[in-house]
DNA sequence: TCGCCGCCTTTCACTGAGTGAAAGCCCACT
DNA sequence: AGTGGGCTTTCACTCAGTGAAAGGCGGCGA
């Protein structure tokens, strides 16, 4: 190489991999010069490793010279079997309390200090959400996560109360002592609650998936949870909906 | 390089590619040694690459050594926005076909000489179906399939017919002047059926989803159909439902 | 107990694949 | 005509990638 020291850890692989994780849920088109940017790469490299990458079929190039994650990329994603294995067998569950409640519907996991959402099934006219199956939000903002959060390492979830917070909306909670007494709340009835703290005008209850370990011990893999418009007396209706679900999903894990 | 004279086309990032596509809907756990059969590479070599990605975070190691695809390129898949795009807008009405007929539904793209599923709502305790979202079928056999292969440009049915056909089950209709005569009916009808052609004690129907181009033209861009035990006389209202859940979807496509 | 086989991992000398600054395009806007 | 933005190509340099060979490890049959 001629000019530049190239920071440490350069392998051809680790820059294709900053090139995929350049593109987000913001921004599913892009520019090389775009990318380059976000990859923290020079802008050559990046035109020939796109270049490669759409050879083969990995990237598609629109008519506007964008790149975009393509086809077969699409395909390899579907095989990561932790993410799809617990989609596939909470699918018809997912379905069953869609049916009941006609809300909209979220299966999610914890991925470090952020909800993971793994499938949602939208109900039609309701709610405005934000979450889609892949895409992240923080935890303590939204149902799924306060249960997830609430049944995380305990190390992890005194680092995460003891962070800055941030505040979707003015309801969100964020006060360390109120949010944990709020955790050990749901660890306590087995569901959490948020209303209006991910978005204006949207509630949302959610229960914990759990799984048998080989030790015998209960562990929470996931969480079930729902968006409605207000929670009100329907509360104890929903509850019953996602604890019949989660029981049955968790029944139905390998 | 010392020793071997390594393919043409042998760059970094097509070897990283063939290691990703060596992964498949049958084998989504595999050891190096496997992958390396798989993507015709010498074992060292995707040795290393493994290591790369797994540091990456694209792949993950199991307890066995085997590797598998990882959250962030399931992540990154989810991206695509050619699928995902659509099946966002079709998930609630795919959630109303579910709703009203309790069947197994589907959503997919044709993708050369196969169908792509895009999306799967599996009815509880319904038939066997074979599909899921990422799965690849071939055109024939199929409801969705036969719905896309009808609205293929001619060119690609005409050669689909003259090939070797594949059958699954001794149902699957093979015979290309008959085949063709059914696409030709499918065409004229707007809607496509089979029984028993992809797995027994299965029928499905399916129609097209379209789409108005730039030019004015409609235009089929992907398939919609559902699972059922028999057609019986329930043909005329599951086919209802699909017509409106298909108008409903090509009206909602930017 | 030993040898064999299959699979995973590491080593290492060689060299061409990858690199990226620089220059050249093309288009839009002024 | 000039300027600025992004995209693409070139090209001399050299180090990252290469893969045959060898070293481990565990299981199985003799």
């Amino acid at each position: 190489m001629s000019g530049n020291v190239s920071s440490p850890g350069a392998t051809v692989v680790s820059r294709v991999l900053a090139v995929l994780y350049a593109f987000d849920n913001g921004h599913r088109r892009l520019g090389v010069t775009d990318l380059a940017r976000r990859a923290d790469l020079p802008v050559p490299t990046v035109h020939r490793l796109l270049r490669e990458l759409v050879a083969g079929e990995a990237l598609t190039r629109d008519a506007e010279g964008r790149y975009a994650i393509g086809r077969r990329l699409w395909d390899v994603g579907m095989l990561a079997p932790e993410q799809t294995e617990l989609q596939q067998v909470a699918s018809p569950f997912l379905s069953d309390i869609h049916a009941a409640t006609r809300a909209t519907v979220h299966l999610a996991v914890r991925d470090g200090t952020e909800v993971l959402y793994l499938d949602r099934l939208s109900g039609r006219a309701s709610v405005p959400v934000v979450s889609r199956a892949g895409s992240r939000l923080p935890l303590h903002a939204t149902g799924v996560g306060k249960v997830l959060l609430a049944h995380a390492p305990a190390q992890l979830r005194e680092d995460y109360l003891a962070a800055v917070l941030r505040r979707p909306t003015v309801h969100t909670i964020t006060h360390p002592e109120r949010l944990g007494r709020q955790l050990a709340a749901v660890r306590r009835e087995g569901y959490a609650t948020t209303e209006d703290e991910m978005t204006l005008g949207a509630c949302s209850i959610a229960v914990p998936i759990t799984r048998a370990t080989s030790g015998g011990e209960q562990e929470v893999v996931a969480a079930l949870g729902i968006v409605v418009p207000t929670l009100k007396r329907e509360r104890t209706r929903l509850l019953a909906a996602l604890q019949v679900a989660a029981r049955g999903i968790g029944r139905s894990l390998p």
